[in-house]
DNA sequence: AATTATATGTGTATTTTTTACACTTGTCAA
DNA sequence: TTGACAAGTGTAAAAAATACACATATAATT
């Protein structure tokens, strides 16, 4: 067999290849986990819908293009995203071979004012996560893995950090937990679990009232933890 | 700003992409983690140690290029890889861009008979983690987050079963857990967390004696654990 | 001003899990 | 038969997770 050196692209095996950076952008709405989903405009899979995405540039980093593609379709430019998985089974565009770069981002949906149209887009809209149309690409495939990377990253990271631009309640927090996690908890139980995962930390700010005792508001801290089990 | 369609590669801010998938292969000898390097033999970085990789076929999915490329360089076939990230910084290689898909493996370093000399590597060697020379590319980035990785999948996933095709005693087991995350462990603790983990099985078989007492043989299962904290 | 409705905030007892720790057992060699 | 050696096992203590009930702050009503 013919060895591929780590330079050697020469080689036709290695031609046309391209690297895509697609996002899965959530949102929590009344209890509900959102995903935004952009209609495309051109062939292939034209009028299908996709995740947020697009051909990553030559000399932008993969975290940097996946930002840009977000700020080009939504407008938001301070997203925290991180990356999950690459996705590249050789058919996965009818075109030529790409290679996806997976990221998961999670986004307070009243940010996005305008979902901007594109040249190659036509409308954006959020779609409930168990209400979601058939996509384009092997988009569905991502959506699914990175569903399962947010329900384990709201555990033991601050993605969540962007969906509360000005703080959050406990309650808020938990039914938003409660979305993700497609489970119910107990509400003292909750605050202490989250305090202890050393993600939030409070200020000495309320919530505006609404007829009944105000809660605290916490915030996200800067700080991303990572834990182990063993 | 002019948007950049998933599929709109023929504009040259894409052209002349490819991908590489990058392996490091871990082995555990006498308490110390070691990692499979291969010494270049033409330029870039000719002479340095790198990492078990190449680029990717057009007709082959990432992880079968991973493997491919951990056959051609070291004779094994069958290695479990696990996908962990991707690289992309855009000066990680010098030549063209290249995003690098990278993947971890464990193996029995027994198994690995011949390092094969190919057409782009002079040779190969095991080297401590502790003790790793300067590498080409980005791979010794490549390679401190693939140690991570390999000290949480360690805990759930079955990443270790490559390493005792005949089965494994609890104190052989032990002394790759306290290497690999680098920690001692109780024996009577250990076992009872290990059987807790659900990752191996019994088998009726012993280990051949030494004099002492003869360890009772597990097993890997096939199944692949994957736990939340929630 | 007092009362009521509503959702928030907090503490404690119970259960489960993790940790710490010591003696018994099986084999080889003398 | 005995001694050396490493493997195997159980139990008590500590920590963490869970279940559960009452007190408190505000707005609205009287």
């Amino acid at each position: 067999m013919y060895g591929s050196d780590i330079m050697d692209v020469k080689n036709k095996k290695y031609k046309n290849q391209g690297i895509h950076v697609i996002t899965a952008i959530f949102t929590v709405e009344q209890g509900i986990t959102k995903v935004l989903l952009i209609k495309r405009k051109n062939a292939p899979f034209e009028g299908d819908w996709v995740l947020t995405g697009g051909a990553l540039y030559n000399d932008e980093n993969l975290e940097d293009g996946a930002k840009r593609e977000i700020y080009e379709k939504t407008g938001i430019s301070d997203i925290d995203i991180k990356q999950f998985k690459a996705f590249g089974r050789v058919d996965r565009s009818p075109v030529m071979r790409m290679v996806a770069v997976g990221f998961i981002g999670v986004i307070d949906s009243k940010r996005v004012k305008v979902l901007r149209e594109t040249e190659n887009t036509s409308n954006a809209d959020w779609f409930p996560i168990d209400k979601i149309p058939p996509l384009g690409f092997d988009h569905e495939e991502i959506l699914q893995e990175a569903l399962l990377e947010l329900q384990k990253r709201i555990v033991n990271s601050n993605i969540l950090k962007s969906l509360f631009p000005d703080g959050v309640t406990m309650p808020e927090l938990q039914k938003v937990y409660e979305a993700i996690l497609n489970k119910k908890f107990d509400r003292r139980n909750f605050r202490k679990k989250m305090l202890s995962l050393d993600l939030i930390e409070d200020t000495n700010k309320s919530e505006q009232f609404e007829g009944n005792r105000p809660a605290k508001k916490y915030k996200f801290k800067r700080k991303i933890v990572d834990k182990n089990i063993f």
